[in-house]
DNA sequence: TTGACATCCAAACAAATGTCTAATACGTTC
DNA sequence: GAACGTATTAGACATTTGTTTGGATGTCAA
């Protein structure tokens, strides 16, 4: 009779395990002895499976993307056929949904936002392989609600107010909590918000548009 | 002749190394080591003038929220003989101004930030004292520009969707630095992106106004 | 000058932590 | 069933880190 771990094998639970708690403390609060009780495998196997610590986060990084982008996926925003007020709303609520995200696997949002706050080297290739894409979709949407004549600057600042609305329900979660919780409590309540923020944005673009873009 | 460590007494210097080592590094990942040799104090000071690490921390969080209130301070926003769109204007701009400071005395709103991405028990005293009378200025210019029939709620969003179009200059600068530094490179980029945050605010809000509150 | 007090310092201490080692258990293959 | 390679384990190891200690040094009042 063996005496495996049953639910799944040692190293995709130590996984599993490693995106939860380094997303709960971060990397350098997160200890391997902690992930190794919670994941309840032997504290050498971090080392054993993965080369050490820093080769673990990196894995749970990688895992956190894959399944952030498989749990939410953004076609509907890219789709250049839909009309931009489709995409951009389309845009927002997967955006929104995901981060906020907190049961289950949704821990990648907050992992990835720690990353965000205090980017190690690995940074560098999740922006130009996730984030920039993501970038472009809103930088493709927005002249088509803008008009002409908007530089690039002034364009990718609407595009941080809109990413902005968003990531607020993340990065600043704790003070949402603490204010006004009720915006997101609740699957309803969520929607609501996304559509808020589509009709914010939105808003804000047609007024801009009509408005015309400032002299520089 | 004594040989005191010439610019300012021990427990000062300390102090506002310590604002600026946790800022950067937060706080597990600052070491008392660290801070007293950039402070050029011996390590045992931290215990002699502050009780702890913990306390030294807690000072330095109350000493870069003193100084962040000294150096941009919000009076105008909260004046009610202004014109609403004024208000709004003088507070993002407060608000944004203070959030991009990188310079001098700047890292209070890297520490704060640090703060809210990872809470700890004394978030919750800052966020009754100065988030929330900061909260309180936006949910009173907010009714004046929506006109009137706005829920609680849906009038809170907005008041997020405006704090978190400036707070993503700060939580995720990684973030903006890498897809496109040029619009916080210089004051007048970074004045620029206070007017265009204004702009796209209240284009949002007079566009809301006009449609009116959409149906619970 | 002396005594009291605050300050400062080098060293030590205990706990935590990432990593490694040697031994053992287990499943597969011949 | 024996041999081999993989997986797992308990424990050790070296380093880091917050904190403490005992004494040295300087200041100031009596």
């Amino acid at each position: 009779m063996p005496t495996l771990p049953e639910p799944e094998e040692t190293p995709e639970r130590l996984l599993q395990t490693a995106v939860r708690v380094f997303a709960e403390k971060g990397f350098k609060e997160a200890t391997v002895r902690e992930i190794c009780a919670e994941a309840k495998v032997n504290t050498a196997s971090v080392n054993y499976y993965f080369r050490s610590k820093e080769a673990l986060y990196l894995e749970a990084l990688n895992f956190a993307f894959a399944e952030a982008d498989r749990r939410y996926p953004q076609q509907a925003a890219a789709d250049a056929s839909l009309p931009p007020e489709e995409r951009l709303r389309h845009f927002i609520r997967a955006l929104l949904l995901r981060l906020v995200d907190d049961t289950h696997l949704g821990f990648h949002a907050r992992l990835i936002a720690r990353e965000i706050a205090q980017p190690t080297a690995a940074l560098d290739r999740i922006v130009e392989t996730v984030m920039r894409p993501r970038f472009r979709v809103l930088r493709d949407i927005l002249p088509r609600l803008l008009g002409s004549g908007w530089s690039q600057a002034d364009i990718d600042r609407c595009v941080h107010s809109i990413i902005g609305q968003c990531l607020v329900y993340r990065h600043s979660r704790s003070l949402v909590e603490r204010l006004c919780p009720e915006v997101i409590e609740g699957p309803e309540a969520i929607e609501r918000t996304a559509d808020q923020i589509a009709r914010f944005s939105l808003g804000a673009l047609k007024q801009l548009a009509a408005e015309g873009p400032r002299a520089p």
